[in-house]
RNA sequence: GGCUCGGUGGCAGAGUGGUUAUGCAGCGGACUGCAACUCCGUGUACGCCGGUUCGAUUCCGACCCGAGCCUCCA
């Protein structure tokens, strides 16, 4: 099965071929861990992991890597603001961090770069810029001279003109050029720091990935990933220091996904939408928001709400009742992915939607299947599951879980279905309706079958 | 102003040069003591205007509307 992704350099899908046969590289922007990961940020971990899922199918060796940002401005004031230290306040979001992530079903990432933990090469890279022309020295800043690179600009398709053009900011007096960026800047006295050839100081934003991609994954690798808001300038200047530096490609596939709204606006601090996934995860369950998250496809905006929310978890109860039918098949069979429909989808640019809509496809079929087809209906369904993040739990678990501690206790339940259960028996349908009435006033679902009153906890 | 990306049925959301995804909601039916679950059936939507074509929601052009980036915000 070849995969498909859409590459944002050549603004084109186009089959992807690893440069080395069987071995896949892959980077995604991680965070900067100084305050909770709100949902905008899940949205690239979640799908760059169905894309890990994926590739993983395919190829022997699949390397992720996602970096954690821990040097930074943001980092430095949330310190000074809560009167904490710089590794205090990167030691909590951090971990932080991966839990939220993994609570969206996330793996991790094969490796985890710190920033700070590879400052050394990120000095070397800005040597050799400046050896080599690309960069100069500027009242103990270091900056890229974005005049020396002939192509500069061809991710986002913007001429230095351009971006003239559109400036709407103060030009520092130390750059020659406007649209020279920092590589390097100097250290406040309490700031973190390092001793550089230029003094002490710390690295740049974009020059922390170009780094950490060299350093751990090589000179090129096959995927960069990240949001669409990276294009420019992040991932225009990663192109620029690490093109300029080693030569090579840098990147092979270019992949960036779009926003998310809230509620129909930009998620912002000005408007107070700002969504944590930590806060979301008091309400839904991790899956669910995984499963929202992968309802639109990548390349859309994708509005955030609660109506969404709500038929994420509506439609993951279906599918876990589906299999909760079944949950005596044993299914111990290889799924051969390849005829599959929805591997299929998902190879096709992670089109998650189609690959959705192939689950509920099998979902009706198992619904009907003789004893005999279901086994393996099952395992395809898993399978499909599997590779998204989703269907992994024990369906009962899911079906009478929730995330509200006051709900009703199962043994309560328990009880008062027996009390219907023989309230029917008697043919006191009175009785038995009444029951009924008052679980589901307290969110209890019932569903007869010929073996007996199964329940779930309602949606919402 | 420049660059990028969108406007699909009540809602969400794929996709395609011609056989009307998928889910939710709605309607009709089967099942059920009644329900729920499940199953069956049901809705000819693609911003506007031109063009290409035997035929366009899908290609091309103009237009209208919206979003993002150009401010180290995924």
């Amino acid at each position: 099965m070849s995969i498909t992704l859409y590459n944002t350099l050549k603004r084109e899908k186009e089959p992807f071929v690893p440069l080395v046969e069987d071995c896949v590289t892959m980077y995604v922007c991680g965070p900067t861990v100084y305050n909770l990961a709100h949902i905008g940020n899940a949205r690239p971990v979640v799908v760059f992991d169905t894309l890990f899922r994926v590739l993983q199918t395919e190829f022997g060796t699949v390397t992720y890597a996602r970096n954690i940002t821990d040097v930074d401005d943001k980092i430095i004031t949330a310190a000074k603001e809560g009167g904490r230290s710089i590794e205090e306040v990167t030691d909590e979001f951090t971990h932080k961090y991966r839990e939220d992530m993994a609570e969206l079903n996330a793996l991790p990432p094969t490796i985890e770069p710190h920033a700070t933990h590879n400052i050394a090469p990120m000095i070397a890279l800005t040597e050799a810029l400046i050896g080599k022309g690309h960069a100069y020295e500027s009242e103990g800043h270091v900056l890229f001279d974005v005049e020396s690179m002939d192509d500069y600009g061809k991710l986002s398709n913007r001429s230095l003109e351009d971006m003239l053009a559109g400036a709407r900011v103060e030009v520092a007096d130390y750059k020659r050029h406007p649209g020279d960026f920092v590589l390097w800047k100097p250290a406040a006295e309490d700031d973190p720091g390092w001793d550089s050839p230029w003094g002490r100081g710390r690295p740049g934003w974009h020059l922390e990935c170009s780094a950490m991609i060299r350093e751990h994954l090589g000179e090129t690798i096959d995927i960069h990933g990240g949001g669409r808001d990276l294009i420019f300038p992040h991932h225009e200047n990663e192109i620029a220091q690490s093109r300029c530096a080693y030569g090579g490609d840098y990147v092979r596939y270019w992949m960036h996904n779009a926003y998310l709204d809230i509620d129909g606006e930009k998620m912002s601090k000005s408007l107070g939408n700002v969504r944590s996934v930590r806060d979301l995860l008091k309400k839904y369950r991790g899956e669910v928001l995984r499963f929202a998250l992968l309802s639109a496809h990548y390349r859309s905006p994708l509005n955030f709400s609660a109506e969404l929310l709500e038929q994420a978890e509506a439609t993951l109860g279906s599918l876990y009742s589906t299999l909760r039918e079944v949950q005596d098949v044993p299914v111990d069979m290889d799924v051969v992915l390849a005829g599959e429909a929805f591997y299929q989808a998902l190879c096709d640019d992670l089109n998650t939607p189609q690959a959705i809509a192939e689950i509920h496809a099998l979902a009706k079929q198992l619904n009907k299947a003789s004893d005999d087809e279901k086994a393996l209906l099952k395992a395809k369904l898993l399978a499909a599951g599997d590779l998204m993040g989703i269907l992994g739990q024990d369906p009962e678990a899911w079906m009478q879980g929730g995330v509200d501690e006051d709900a009703i206790g199962a043994d309560e339940i328990e009880a008062l279905i027996a009390e219907r259960t023989q309230a029917k028996l008697d043919k006191n349908y009175a009785r038995a309706d009444e029951v009924r009435e008052e679980l589901l006033a307290r969110g209890v679902v019932l569903e007869d079958s010929r073996e007996g009153t199964k329940w779930r906890r309602a949606s919402e």
